[in-house]
DNA sequence: GCAAATAGTAGCGACTCGATACAATTTACT
DNA sequence: AGTAAATTGTATCGAGTCGCTACTATTTGC
């Protein structure tokens, strides 16, 4: 069976060199037994804050369902890289953290097929790199209804040097933050 | 069992949001009973052209291997999507083409993540980001010893306007091309 | 108080994807 | 010509992805 129609001209080069490079580093790392999805998750369990650990906040940062989390967070904890505790305000909760064993696991993770592809970009290449996508996903995310994310320090919330003892504070939630916390990734972040 | 061990400084900022929107792009597409792959597989065959439709391209073009390409192609022709034929000169070779099911059905699509991020871009951010993918893209496929596909006009082997009544021709096949030929992609394309 | 919203889990079905093994050609080198 | 090596593609397995539809706990909003 012969088809007489043929191809159609490629009408969006950008939209294809678009989802061709996000396959190939979506699909990157199959590595030490675990699945891309899984280390993403492990990366994010590394850098977010100890609010900002919970499968809820993970669904939004994957961009996937609550479902899909709830079995890679339970394949996670099979594998004895991430623990699971309660929540003591909101028993609803679930507080996720990284086992010794997760985070010495993700030391020795190999480079990822996203760094070695903006390995060989010029530094203004980078920050224009990053402005851009920082734009496409955050406006995308917020289409969508959903949270941006972002650094503790570069939040509205944020008071550096606050004077009672700690370093810093946060003043959504009152509390005090560390200088490690200022780092961190927080879901409840908005732009200052 | 709580660990004291804290949360790493997030490190890089750039591959981390690459990391975020990759899985977006690629996971988006989950419509028509179709998976995002199956989808990609389908906007590929509409504008390869006729040397370049097969699992073998396919394969390279998804980034994929060999099995999962087989089981793809397989899932779009049991839907009515694709059809397959013989080569008669290599009899190794697979070629597939689009019905009018697929054509049809590709018409109709809804728009893709990837066109809705990039719509909001100007025109010379989309043709700075359409650069810098370029290079990331080829660069890591000559890494790994892949083609980088590529429009047919675009090539060395292309001869434009060749005076034996075909509208142009193709030097490395040695055979005659139209101007549709011209647009189409084309896994032996090579850049001029 | 009680309905509605929120956080998470359970199970299903189709599919992905790497890995291994395998069959059918074609090509390269004697 | 004649065999070894390379190329093209399929078959099968197991773990996991992922959207979907329930479903169970909680907490919050009148």
């Amino acid at each position: 069976m012969v088809f007489t129609r043929y191809y159609l001209p490629m009408t969006d080069r950008l939209s294809d060199l678009l989802t061709r490079t996000a396959r190939l580093i979506a699909g990157d790392g199959h590595s030490a037994g675990l699945k891309p999805v899984q280390w993403q998750a492990l990366r994010y369990l590394a850098v977010a804050n100890r609010f900002s650990r919970t499968p809820g906040a993970l669904t939004t940062w994957l961009g996937q369902t609550k479902g899909t989390v709830s079995q890679t967070v339970a394949a996670l904890e099979r594998k004895g890289l991430v623990a699971r505790s309660e929540d003591s305000e909101d028993r609803r909760l679930v507080r996720l953290s990284l086992t010794p064993a997760g985070y010495g696991l993700l030391a020795e993770a190999p480079e990822a097929v996203s760094d070695a592809m903006t390995a060989g970009l010029a530094t203004p290449e980078r920050a224009a790199l990053e402005a851009l996508l920082a734009r496409m996903l955050t406006g995308h995310l917020a289409k969508r209804g959903y949270r941006p994310f972002g650094q503790c320090a570069d939040c509205r919330h944020f008071e550096r040097d606050a004077a009672d003892g700690a370093p810093h504070r946060c003043g959504l939630l009152a509390l005090p933050l560390s200088d490690a916390d200022a780092d961190a990734i927080c879901i409840e972040q908005e732009a200052a």
